[in-house]
DNA sequence: ATATTTGCAAAGACTTTGCGGTATC
DNA sequence: GATACCGCAAAGTCTTTGCAAATAT
């Protein structure tokens, strides 16, 4: 009953998002407490507007406006990262650096996280023989599920469906 | 002076890319034609924008909504790729189907283009692992050169000098 | 107490689209 | 000559921003 994870007597405490923010000395209001309890119980990846709806169920006095500020903010304090899966729209998530990738589901949407050290290495190397310095990256990889996969490897175009 | 790469003389002959075009069965107006060229005697990376201006400069008869509408009938006839460098908006280049990355220059803005079949295989098995069939990916690996490098690699955020 | 932050609504960047006229096959 | 295309301008989507009121340290 009284475990550690429990949400329901633990709202007013800070969430691992919100003590990050505190140490870098972010000035902590309302919103910015919600949007980093949102954004540190989410699995997922949500958009800004996933933020948004998931923050004004906490607290509706959160404008998306906020919550575009609120991302920026975050994002250049490194506490949370920007992903790009493809579709018009920047995703988020809780900066765990712990150096993960996406491996997207073209056909639910679902995103599996990998990591990977022969990976990193190969970028470093690459990047190393073409006489450069890394300083970063990105890549994703977008997939079928093998047991349902056809022939969808003609020619593919990066094309979520939209979800929630 | 009558060199098969002489630009003067052959502003009539088709483009390696509205071949490819004419191949796929695409109507040809003057206009797709200007385009295929820009983008077959293009070595870089344009957005629409700069697609728009260097067609203009061949022929004034363009709107940029042509071009839009242009970019997105080559891209789903897959014979131009779009690429995401991470700033707002779409870049194209020709699609010479030899599978390639991009690192960019995060001062200069430069792409350098390269391949890899360790990558390759790498993200197969990878996807394989997790019980996906690989139909895509994207990667772009942001750097600077060596020997200007002093120590940026703190916090990396892909941004991009605006050029042209 | 003061500098920051917020909400609102307007604007900005990039892209798509409806419509009447135009050009291609 | 029918169908698809183009130019124009309006609208759509995602994101940023100016300003006055509200809030955190």
């Amino acid at each position: 009953m009284a475990s550690t994870t429990d949400s329901a007597g633990i709202a007013d405490m800070p969430s691992r998002l919100e003590q990050l923010c505190i140490q870098k000395g972010l000035k902590m209001t309302e919103q910015r407490r919600v949007i980093s309890r949102v954004l540190s119980d989410s699995t997922d990846h949500p958009d800004v507007e996933q933020v948004y709806r998931r923050a004004i169920e906490i607290d509706p006095h959160i404008s998306i406006a906020t919550v575009y500020r609120t991302m920026r903010l975050f994002e250049e304090a490194n506490v949370i990262e920007r992903l790009d899966f493809g579709d018009g729209r920047a995703r988020y998530e809780e900066n765990r650096d712990e150096h993960h990738h996406h491996l997207i589901d073209v056909q639910s949407g679902e995103v599996v996280e990998f990591t990977n050290e022969e990976m990193e290495r190969l970028k470093e190397r690459i990047a190393d023989e073409l006489g450069y310095e890394l300083i970063g990256h990105r890549l994703e990889l977008y997939g079928v599920r093998k047991d349902r996969a056809k022939s969808m490897k003609t020619s593919f175009k990066p094309q979520l469906p939209r979800t929630e």
